[in-house]
DNA sequence: CCTGCCATGGGGGGATCCCCTGAGCGGCCC
DNA sequence: GGGCCGCTCAGGGGATCCCCCCATGGCAGG
C-alpha cells in the first residue's frame, strides 16, 4: 500500500494527458499512455498497471457509438485489469454503460489531481468511487433496487395472509384456475380473495394489481 | 480542500473509536463522538461536522431491529450533513438499508486509517465510496437497473411502431376499448395488435404481457 | 352471546379477453 | 406486376375476469 501505484492514462487528447500525468500525486506513477483502443490494449499487456484511467469518449468504437472502447478494452484483458472511468459527462447512459464495461470508478474531468489521485488509490484497494454529480445518481439507483420494497409493507400487512399468496400468483399473471390448483382452493374462493385484495389496496382490475405489485417489487 | 475536514465519530465501542481517532491522519479532525442515538444528534447539532463517521449496528434502534438508528439520525438533522457508514457487515440488506438512509459511502471495519481517511475525504467531497466486497454488490445491482433495459431493445424492435404503442398501453392496464379511444381506431384492430404482439414476444396474455414489460421498465 | 373478520364455497351475469377466419388498402422490393 | 408486410376492420365463440347475491365454519373481542 505504501508502494506507488502504477497507472496506465488512455485518452484521445495528449494535453489531457500531461496535465494528468503532472497533476497526480506522488503516490501514483504513470507507467503508460495511450490514445486510441488498439494501442491502449498493447500499452496495458505490457505494462500491466494496477490501474487503467480510461477516458469515456474515446474514439475508436466505431462511428457514433463513440463507446465501445471499454468494452473492447475490457475483454481483451484479463479481467485482474482495474478501471477508472474518466469522463467530461454525467449521462446517465454513459455511466450505465461504463459500469457495466466493469468499470469501478467513474469521476468527471473536472477533478483535480489530487482528487483523481485519491479515487485510483480507491479503486487500487478495490473500492468503488463516483464523483459528486453521479453519486446522486447511483445511489438513486441502487436504493431503487430495493428501496419500495420496504415502503410496500404498511400497505401489505392489511391484506390477511391468504390474500397476499393469491396478490402475489395473480400478480404474476396465474389466471384464476391456476392460483386455485396451486393453493388447492376452489376459483370461486380465489375470486372472493381476488375481490378483497382490489377493494383492500382501492384497485379496480388485476392489471392495476400487478402493475402496483411490480412497483413495489413484490414479484 | 486544503483545510482539515472536520468529523463526528459515532460508535457504542469507546476503543473503536479512540483507534479511530489515532489512525486517522492529520487531514482529518475528530470534532467529537457519541456512543448513541440521541447523543449523536446533539453532538452533530452542536459540532456540524463535514461528515460523520457512523457505525451501521448503533443501539437504541429499538428491539432487534437494530438499525433504525441512521433514519432516526438522519431525519432529525439538516440534509446538509454528509454520513459515511462503518460497518463490520457486508450483508446486502445492510448496504441497502444504510444507503436510503442517506449515506453517501460504506466501508467495512477491516479498513486501516489511511483508507477511512481517503474515504472521509471522497464524501467531503460529495463521491460516494464502498469498499471491495461490497462495491461488486453495489456495481452489480446498479448495472441490473439499466441492464435489461438495453437488452429489450432487441426483442422490442421485432414490434411495428404501432404495436408497440399498443404493447404499452395494454401493459399499463388500458382495457382493449381504451386503447382504441386512445389511438382513434377500433376495438378489433387493437385486437389484432395485441395477437401480434403476443405472438412475437411469446407470451400468452396480457398479464405476462405486463411483466414482461414492467422487467425492462417500458412503463 | 353477538359481532366482526377470515377462509372456504356456490349461482349467475355482464364485460372483457383471446383466438379463429377473412378482408381491403397502401407501401416496399425484386 | 406480384409477393410480402403492416395497418385497418369485422363476426363469432369459448375462456376468463369481476361483480352481485348468498352460505358455512372457525376464531377473537366486547
Amino acid at each position: 500500500m505504501t508502494e506507488s501505484i502504477r497507472v496506465v492514462i488512455v485518452d484521445d487528447h495528449s494535453i489531457f494527458r500531461s496535465g494528468l500525468r503532472a497533476d497526480l500525486d506522488a503516490t501514483v506513477e504513470v507507467v503508460g499512455e495511450a490514445a486510441d483502443v488498439p494501442s491502449a490494449i498493447t500499452v496495458i499487456r505490457e505494462t500491466q498497471p494496477d490501474v487503467v484511467l480510461l477516458d469515456v469518449h474515446l474514439p475508436g468504437g466505431g462511428g457514433d457509438d463513440a463507446a465501445g472502447g471499454e468494452a473492447v478494452i475490457r475483454g481483451s484483458l484479463p479481467t485482474t485489469t482495474t478501471f477508472l472511468a474518466l469522463s467530461v459527462s454525467d449521462a446517465a447512459a454513459d455511466v450505465v454503460r461504463v459500469i457495466r464495461a466493469g468499470a469501478r470508478g467513474y469521476i468527471t474531468k473536472g477533478s483535480s489531481g489530487i482528487e483523481v489521485s485519491r479515487a485510483v488509490h480507491a479503486v487500487a484497494d478495490g473500492d468503488a468511487v463516483f464523483s459528486p454529480r453521479l453519486a446522486g445518481f447511483v445511489l438513486d439507483a441502487f436504493g431503487a433496487v430495493a428501496g419500495e420494497t420496504a415502503t410496500a409493507t404498511d400497505e401489505l400487512d392489511r391484506l390477511s395472509a391468504r390474500e397476499q399468496e393469491v396478490m402475489r400468483l395473480i400478480a404474476r399473471g396465474y389466471a384464476y384456475k391456476e392460483v386455485a390448483a396451486e393453493l388447492f382452493i376452489s376459483i370461486k374462493t380465489v375470486e372472493t380473495h381476488v375481490s378483497s385484495v382490489l377493494r383492500k389496496l382501492q384497485l379496480s382490475s388485476r392489471h392495476e394489481l400487478t402493475a402496483w405489485a411490480s412497483e413495489r417489487r413484490l414479484l
